[in-house]
DNA sequence: GATGAATGAGTTTTCATTCAT
DNA sequence: CATGAATGAAAACTCATTCAT
């Protein structure tokens, strides 16, 4: 079989990769990329600062380890999935509920990663292929079909799933941003974005 | 009374801190706030470097001055007001497309700022206070007599705002970031968001 | 006419790079260019660290700005055509003098030089191209003349020309290497060279 | 008497230090010792880092050992015990034409230490009494003799016998700086040298 | 004795800021 | 006030050396 030293080996170093990028994702998110230093990195790790260019060959470096991250935990296109058995209403409150609750950790990640994002063409590069591309495309699907049965309302498929997850990203933003009712209401935010989703701003006509 | 002679300085002053503050703001949405350097600020504005340092007392305050030009601009909640005289339906459709456009503009600085926003205590506390706050607070009045009037369902005020904010900013960053499909779909973001937030996602019942 | 300003400023430019550039040629002489730092550079040059940073790129760019500044001296070539009014045996002697004395200041800076120079093909390059090749042209054609004349011996010119250069390098070296012999007659090494070359180490028959 | 143990560990450790050495000669020569690093010699030895320290105290020890096995092959000097029976000039053409083949071997190595022998005393040191003094030594008795017997012109015998070696040294110098032409006829150069050595360049008058 | 991960001192380089002209 | 050369603190990164396994 395979060496098991090597694969205890493996083991190791995978885990002080990981340890490594904590300590990156908290710092960054503390004080974000360019602000941060190996130093602080390192001191929040344990380790010296050589150690993290054992594992990391430069503090950009880190960033894409930290993406890789994100990618290697692709919850979300499995709700979708899971989804297609249920009413789309239960589903899009759960999902919504669920997500919002989910961003704050992926978003603490997201505000280390942000600044670089906007401005660094080969992050954003991996970014769109590894990370949106792929939830985008399931979720396309699963709003065209739920548009072909007559579910929901015909709208453009691309566009429709960006802005939904646009809410939701631009929420978890003003969050970040020390938006005060946003910050103390968060826990309500999921029901009253999947209400407003779901049937509009405007009072229904009656009769 | 005042001096004449001060006032024409004054106007020469604000006008020097004007021409810096515009290179700046296309430096730093360029390249970033840290990765900006102030040698590129001042040739971009055509000065030397120490003399940015007559008119702000450091890069900091560059910042802090693009946000106090953003709050001089405030042509947000005149909108509101005049939507009033409006049927709420054909405001937000005209307000959303206005408003994306524009924020095109817009985020191309805070592009540059976001970061810092992110991750600097003092500069989000001046931005929630003189920028936000005082658009939600306008907004929100606008919403409550709306619903009092039966004319939108009944919500929480507050986060119902905000998550109309969270929408626009948040289809913002997703085209800042570089997603296709909002980037080459921008000009149809504004309706088909307005068509969402008015009536949902979800197929009308017909009788 | 031009600017007088402009001018001033060049040479307070060029003043300054040339007192950065005698630093670096003591300091890379003395410790030898990888374990020179450019804090000593720096101290040796009487500036703050930074300063070297505004008038060379890089510590890299210091080596070939000392090339450079070989390059600028060319006083080798002319010699070569001066001579060409003397006999050839007087010429010699009086070059091969006048060299050996030139060189000991010359390699006390290609001491700083040479180990780079085996190393870092860019370098080797330049110094190909920049100083050894015109310095061989001249010293070819006026070899190839004169054998022609028949004052010398029919040799292959080419490799003649490097000889001569090779044994007052190898004598230069030798003396940097701390030879003792080499260091303590230095006065007298040009004319014993020069009669070595001239007529050879063989006894000549006599009648 | 002595432990035969004792004697196959000493082998080992001998075999263990050369195998080093090669590689530590190889790197050098290859990048220079400062910019070799001993994680590149470790591994072109095909041990770990930490046990070239086993072997060696420092990296500057490496050097040192690199000397001392220069040290141990010292054909040279036994080449003018030989020539002694030999007609002089049989014997310069042909030490000449062997010198140059070694020395490029030689002189790879060499590339590697000379910077290091520009520089560190404690290097040119040791070089100076234990390669360099014996050679000269030897050599300088067999020119002595020669000139005694009159078969060689009355010359500075040490300055003379330091030329030669120079010629030599240069010639390889410019080899190993990548002179086109010294490389391209390298061949030939021990037969060039010979001849200007042994009768100079000056055409000789004829009855 | 062999290993190679961890260490941290030391290096090059950048750049906000100052200040003499 | 404008200038831009000088400054030097601070950052990313390298690598000889150590030492627990």
């Amino acid at each position: 079989m395979s060496d098991p030293t090597d694969s205890i080996q493996q083991q190791l170093i995978e885990a002080r990769k990981k340890q490594i990028l904590k300590a990156a994702a908290q710092i960054f998110a503390e004080k974000g990329f360019h602000t941060a230093t190996i130093k602080q990195v390192a001191k929040a790790a344990g380790v010296a600062d050589g150690t993290i260019y054992n594992y990391f060959p430069s503090k950009d470096a880190l960033l894409m380890g930290l993406l890789n991250q994100l990618n290697e935990t692709p919850e979300r296109p499995q709700h979708f999935q899971e989804g297609q058995s249920l009413d789309f209403e239960v589903f899009l409150q759960v999902y919504l509920e669920h997500r919002m609750q989910q961003i704050t950790g992926d978003l603490t990640l997201l505000k280390g990663l942000l600044p670089e994002l906007l401005v660094n063409p080969e992050l954003q590069e991996k970014y769109q292929t590894e990370i949106m591309a792929p939830t985008f495309q399931i979720a396309e699907q699963y709003f065209a079909q739920l548009m072909e049965e007559g579910k929901l309302k015909k709208l453009p498929v691309q566009l429709t799933t960006r802005l939904l997850a646009s809410s939701v990203l631009g929420a978890a933003l003003l969050h970040l941003m020390g938006e005060k009712v946003m910050q103390d209401q968060w826990q309500d935010v999921g029901k009253v974005l999947s209400s407003i989703l779901l049937s509009g701003l405007k009072e229904e006509k009656h009769g």
